[in-house]
DNA sequence: TCTTGTTGTAATCTTATTGATTACAGCTAT
DNA sequence: ATAGCTGTAATCAATAAGATTACAACAAGA
């Protein structure tokens, strides 16, 4: 079982609205037509990035902004933003015997390595930030403009 | 989302085969009772763990015993026998705009870091050997055990 | 103020994935 | 040959995710 593509498509609105931000209003709309999701999806995930102090969003009149600098959103903040994994990324089989020594313990026995595992991931998604990857899509986008004359 | 519970299913299976293949036949409802799961499952799991050559499965007869060293046997090793997760562990948005800067580059982009992340757990999981756990789970058992006259 | 475009949010539907369950052929040891 | 298991296919049910429809609330400009 994978992850939610709610992360991967957050970050994506993330660099849209940054990207486009000066020049348009980014509504849920537009970003959807980029992301190539339905755009309730999008309103979803703007609340969450909302809810976590990200972005502020036009309620009416529309479109959406960031509010906080992308040196300070790593990968992790917007994977917490919109519950990537909700708790434990490992699903235990529910039922155990306690009555077998085994089925008694492989609860305890796991619990430690599998939260190790899960963080492991975790702090490596807190190295990268959002200005790392606006950097590097900036230098793609240059890479891969016409030549000029 | 989370990684499918066969993983865990897998682990328990073999500390049971482990802790009672001295003494009796581990067969695939003896297993199933003490994870509490339909013996199908367990007999799947069985399959994939003889795939990876960490048990023999005795056909007709019955039962399963362990034919390599618990220290050569990780959790990553188990991990990846039971296919707890098919390929990548972060899941995609599938058809981001191509027509988009955004969308054109995001999977160039994130395809580095989530791999980044997804190997760091998967790293984690192969400093823990099933050698580890038996020896946990005999203690666990130990400090269990009612007192003796 | 009326109109238009947009957000916030609920409700429903579809699809995919898992594990549960049933069923049974084939094998092995007694 | 019999009884007990495994290997494996087929089906079913439950869960979760995203798609989609619908609409009230609201903000800004005509």
């Amino acid at each position: 079982m994978k992850i939610t593509s709610r992360f991967t498509v957050a970050v994506h609105t993330l660099l849209v609205i940054y990207l486009f931000g000066g020049e348009r209003k980014t509504t849920s709309e537009f970003i959807a037509e980029s992301v190539q999701v339905n755009p309730v999806v999008i309103r979803r995930t703007l609340l969450s990035l909302k809810a976590a102090g990200m972005i502020e969003v036009k309620a009416g009149s529309g479109g959406a902004s960031i509010v906080k600098d992308l040196k300070d959103i790593t990968l992790y903040d917007v994977y917490r933003a919109v519950d990537s994994v909700e708790g434990e990324l490992f699903h235990f089989h529910e039922n155990p015997n306690p009555a077998c020594p085994v089925g008694k313990n492989i609860h305890s026995l796991l619990d430690g390595h599998l939260s190790d595992a899960q963080r492991a991931m975790e702090n490596e998604l807190k190295k990268t930030t959002l200005a790392d990857l606006s950097g590097e899509l900036a230098e793609k986008i240059r890479a891969q403009a016409p030549a000029q004359a």
